[in-house]
DNA sequence: GCAAATATATACCGATTGGTATAATTAAGC
DNA sequence: GCTTAATTATACCAATCGGTATATATTTGC
């Protein structure tokens, strides 16, 4: 890795949770400057413009989101299982403290929607693919007897299941209680245990 | 209504679509007073300060979207049905265009939570106002017999329905996908149809 | 309809915004 | 170790930021 390479790394790393707290619009080139204890020079000499500072550090925080789940998922053995790790490790999300400022997606879905086409489609294929994921745990869960297979629409129970712990982070978030978290887990956990 | 609480509630309603599109830090005094019509002189009569356009427009985005669903709820007779007006309002939310920019409370509560403390507990108390009708409303089936008491943790379940919703709100909203959002509340649909 | 009070417009403030040209420094290849 | 190329720092840019003092209109109460 050459220096260029490793300051890029550094800067992605240390605004990554910048982004993630203070959004694209509030975090500015000084926030940035003062966080790396770089100077504009070296800011600018790595990356084109703040908009690209921001799209790395928003796929920094997904990758280390998405790292965490995968490795986690890859030692279950049965579908169910894999299905199963969303609501425990998020049921203790922010002890793991994957991420500063909470969950990536949510954060940059909600202020890029309307404002930021480039981010907005890195946020969308994001959850695209997420989803796919899920529907192809499920569908493989439903071929290996798993699941019932008549019951269940594996798209729907995909995005459902992204909407629930999206929208438990946000909650748990905003009202600083960490309890509502877990406990709308546990309804996801019902969710998934109620598939077989 | 004197004049200046006209020019007050004229100035709300312009700029709370602003708002919840942009963002707080997002939307600059210019875009108010372009969006309004008005000077900055006429902004700072009325207002103290950025904030408090903020604020007002943010309380008047909930009251639109509290108002519209509190009036289809009570045309309800049981709890069941008014439980159910969630799911099927939401299902068509972007059409009924109740608040341009997707839902306010969602998009307030991922720019605030870290940043404005102010915005943050008006959506902090918007959320556990609303968690706490629902779990009236739950309460209230259980003691009329619509729904089954002993399996039901009214709390848990308050906060899932808001979860899912708002998740939903969220994935149909970046991925443009109205259907998704169709599709969600497919599934809340049923977590309140087991409630019996 | 006139005077006092209120509301709106204008012009400005210092600070900060994202971004750039260039100079100083440091790393890389031989 | 020296030269060249790449990287970082400095100093600056116009534009915009939120906010204010004051002047000009416009309501309002009598």
């Amino acid at each position: 890795m050459s220096k260029a390479e490793k300051t890029k790394q550094f800067i992605i790393e240390k605004t990554a949770p910048l982004f993630n707290m203070k959004g694209y619009s509030g975090t500015s080139m000084s926030d940035i400057t003062t966080a790396t204890g770089l100077t504009k020079g070296s800011i600018y000499g790595n990356f084109e413009n703040k908009d690209e500072v921001a799209i790395a550090a928003f796929k920094f925080n997904v990758k280390k989101l998405q790292d965490t789940f995968a490795r986690e998922i890859e030692k279950q053995t049965t579908f169910k299982d894999k299905l199963l790790v969303y609501p425990r490790l998020y049921s203790d999300y922010y002890h793991l403290r994957i991420t500063q400022g909470g969950c990536p997606i949510i954060n940059t879905a909600t202020e890029a929607d309307d404002t930021h086409p480039v981010l907005r489609k890195k946020v969308e294929n994001t959850i695209l693919g997420w989803k796919d994921k899920l529907v192809c745990f499920i569908e493989q869960g439903i071929s290996a007897g798993e699941f019932k297979a008549k019951d269940i629409d594996p798209e729907k129970t995909a995005l459902t299941i992204i909407a629930i712990i999206e929208g438990a982070i946000m909650i748990s978030k905003i009202t600083g209680n960490l309890s509502h978290l877990s406990t709308i887990m546990l309804s996801l956990n019902k969710i998934i245990e109620d598939l077989e």
